[in-house]
DNA sequence: AATAATAGTAAACGAACGTTCACTTGGCAA
DNA sequence: TTGCCAAGTGAACGTTCGTTTACTATTATT
């Protein structure tokens, strides 16, 4: 087995346990059956940049391990490996949620928000419990039934205006349940 | 102080830090000065669903921290709080990437895309040295200029087409770079 | 075949870990 | 004021940690 299968079951083992490994556990990740072997690995690992240890000397993810590198903007390219490396990193997860307890994931069907980008099968991130605002794109429950729109206040009355000019407004008759408030918009390819 | 600023500093250590701390370092987070205060203000936290140990006693995480619940459909609505819980999580970062190496996060300026759901704003994550295929959205360099457009294929040559019938699809010319091919969009209100 | 270098096991080390026990302090109720 | 409970200190405990040392087995080189 090479150095890099190793890392992965370490970092199997931190994604499963929210921790990194002890050295007695990674013998049993890896068949070791000694300390020693499993020293002289997470020194090679550590060489290699697949792990890290802090200054207390203890072991820790690579810098890399869910973090991204920004590179800028589209329009000024991708630059060469070298720049790279000094590029600043983000946590996709931190970036977009605020409180993990208030926040859910909405996957999207109807094409009603299409001409504000959010198509059919993109992913929406939304908060509970937040009052929106003008503009805001809402989750929301009207007479039963349920459906995302932009929230817009006009003389005191809301209305749910689509993002498709296929389709009408809705001004709520009986019932009207700001249930989230959509922060964010993922989608995958 | 409350222990929720306490758990605070706590999950603080750990993103800064990649790991726990250790009770002797959380005695300097938070002030106290005997392990035993500690040993308790843990056992708070962890009835607090705050924190959790696992079998072996270790302190990690609570299962939220990095995860967000999903909660189906736009359509189907948002259940009420006692389904929440059961609801399935992921982690957007796993979701989204699969190599962190080759995964870069670019910005995008212009509205080259928008009828396909990208505009101006959103940020794009982009995966290098992957062939692209028939359809992808890539980022390249076509003489000396770099652009995000759907990959074509026709008759063995290769076709640039924006996502907006403003643009005309290029033709590349003298050179044609393929950088990178976006996997993901990801759009943060 | 002889040698050196590499990679593993096994045992022992001090240090740090989380836990427990005994004691002290501070605030509230009787 | 007295007594009680909660909350914090401080020290000691056994366990586990990562490291080191010594030795053995395997592999490659001369």
């Amino acid at each position: 087995m090479g150095i890099e299968e190793y890392s992965a079951k370490i970092l199997n083992f931190l994604r499963k346990f929210r921790r990194m490994p002890s050295y007695s556990e990674i013998m049993k990740l890896t068949g070791f059956k000694s300390k020693n072997a499993i020293y002289r690995l997470v020194n090679k690992m550590i060489e290699a940049d697949l792990v890290e240890k802090d200054s207390a000397g203890r072991l820790i993810p690579n810098k890399l391990s869910g973090m991204v590198r920004i590179l800028g903007t589209v329009e000024a390219g991708i630059p060469l490996s070298a720049e790279q490396e000094k590029a600043e990193t983000i946590n996709i997860d931190e970036y977009l949620i605020r409180n993990y307890e208030s926040s859910f994931i909405l996957k999207v069907k109807g094409d009603s928000m299409v001409e504000a980008g959010i198509l059919p099968g993109d992913m929406v991130l939304v908060e509970r419990g937040k009052l929106p605002h003008n503009g805001d794109i809402v989750v929301a429950e009207v007479d039963h039934e349920w459906t995302m729109k932009f929230f817009k206040k006009k003389d005191g009355k809301v209305l749910l205006v689509p993002g498709n000019k296929k389709y009408k407004p809705i001004v709520p008759r009986h019932e009207l349940n700001i249930a989230a408030v959509v922060r964010a918009v993922i989608r995958k390819y």
